[in-house]
DNA sequence: CGCGCAGTTGATTAGGTTCAAGGGATGTGG
DNA sequence: CCACATCCCTTGAACCTAATCAACTGCGCG
């Protein structure tokens, strides 16, 4: 055993990794021939976080290309009145720490692990040495970056509106878009998020969140399955009611 | 005269900026060679728009790469309500239209010009070569973009801060960081934006910057000089009423 | 000089926060 | 497998802030 919450994989090549996960299902390698995919492995090192547990603060020097193996993760700021914002959820195949591997700057938000979580880390030098090579990567992670600017524009787009159910409803359809399962007429969404977390991403309080979600489903256009599943009965009224 | 609205470089070779404005003088360019930037600036094309004219909108195909050569431009959604909720405010040097310079996406925002503004237009296949040539380039935008997701995240932060005295001191604070002039002991801000604009910047209503504003004239913490001008008498004060 | 737009100010209202208490789910250890 | 503890969620009531609606002011401009 190497340990329980950091394995190395430096000496093996991460022979874990090769051929499993963080690499060839990683989508900003998906261009790198084997030969060059080995190199990469080579560098990586895997780190696993428990629930909750801090990944980097706003400040730090985090100098890695962190991209989430297994797990979920958040990036984050405290608002002015000392409330998390959520500014940003990264699955498997995601990747953060792209800020400091450029200008090597402190981060600019605080990132936590949502659920238990392992990450691959690829050490700063490294890996700007390797965007030298293949500007493909760098393309890649442009492209990424270019979408990633786009979902923030959304999430501001949100904030700045006023109605709390229209926010709710667009955070609904929004998680239904990235993690829902089709069962016949329903979307089933597995809420990724507590009440606290969803409150958090889009600047209300839990109660509010737990009010609204009632409401919607007295109104008959969702239903609590639990505390971590939400269907969604009525998708396109739904939409119209955001 | 080459007409009132657009004017061509092209043939020219763009004589009137090189040596002028836009290259050199654009932080992403400042590498270029003298040669290269001649190239560059054979492909330019000119473009003005009066104050308030639209430049693109969201779900458009606007295949350039636009750089501001005079004036001032603005991004922004339009909320569920139907208010404008702006995004970034882009100056002398900065650049728009990053997105579909490289998916070809149709762009994810409205775009609009705050005052009479001049832009230097590269189309995009003549930039995406260019790019291929000069990673450095590349390099630079991928910097560009990762200050824009920061001050992005900062302004999702400032909406998520309920309380509106807050989200106005911080747009203050930011503005006068921007646009503030040091005059003694205090700071001078010009502001770029309207009280409807400023409103539209952090989420709230004008009626509630008028207000604010004026509640913070009343504390001493600011002087209102005409509509355009702030001066801040007390940053320190200022920093932790936020 | 007067028109029109931008900003201000006031009164009212509505919606969400806050504070407080009760109810369920989940998981752990006996 | 049940009992218990904890965490999370829900629900209620009062309050408060900012939106809304409406009228007025004053500045800039033709």
């Amino acid at each position: 055993m190497a340990g329980k919450k950091s394995i190395n994989c430096q000496e093996s090549g991460c022979l874990k990794c090769h051929g499993g996960f963080c690499g060839q299902r990683v989508p900003i390698f998906s261009g790198l021939k084997e030969s060059d995919y080995a190199k990469v492995a080579g560098l990586i090192v895997h780190k696993d976080y428990d629930k909750g547990e801090m990944i980097f603060r706003e400040g730090d020097l985090f100098p890695y290309l962190a991209i989430v193996r297994t797990g979920l993760i958040k990036t984050f700021k405290y608002t002015i009145e000392g409330r998390e914002q959520i500014l940003g959820m990264f699955g498997e195949g995601d990747f953060v720490g792209e800020i400091n591997l450029l200008s090597g700057k402190p981060c600019s938000a605080n990132c936590a692990a949502i659920n238990k979580t392992g990450l691959c880390l690829i050490p700063r030098d490294s890996f700007q040495a390797l965007l030298k090579q293949h500007s493909d990567i760098m393309f890649l992670i442009l492209e990424e970056l270019a979408t990633r600017v786009g979902r923030l524009e959304s999430l501001v787009q949100q904030l700045g509106t006023q109605n709390a159910d229209s926010r709710l409803i667009a955070l609904l359809i929004q998680l239904g878009e990235r993690y829902g399962k089709d069962q016949g007429e329903n979307l089933l969404v597995e809420l990724p998020l507590s009440r606290e977390g969803l409150a958090n991403y889009i600047g209300v309080t839990r109660e509010t969140v737990s009010r609204k979600l009632n409401q919607l489903k007295e109104d008959g256009l969702i239903e609590l399955i639990g505390n971590r599943k939400v269907l969604i009965k009525n998708l396109v009224i739904l939409r119209e009611r955001a």
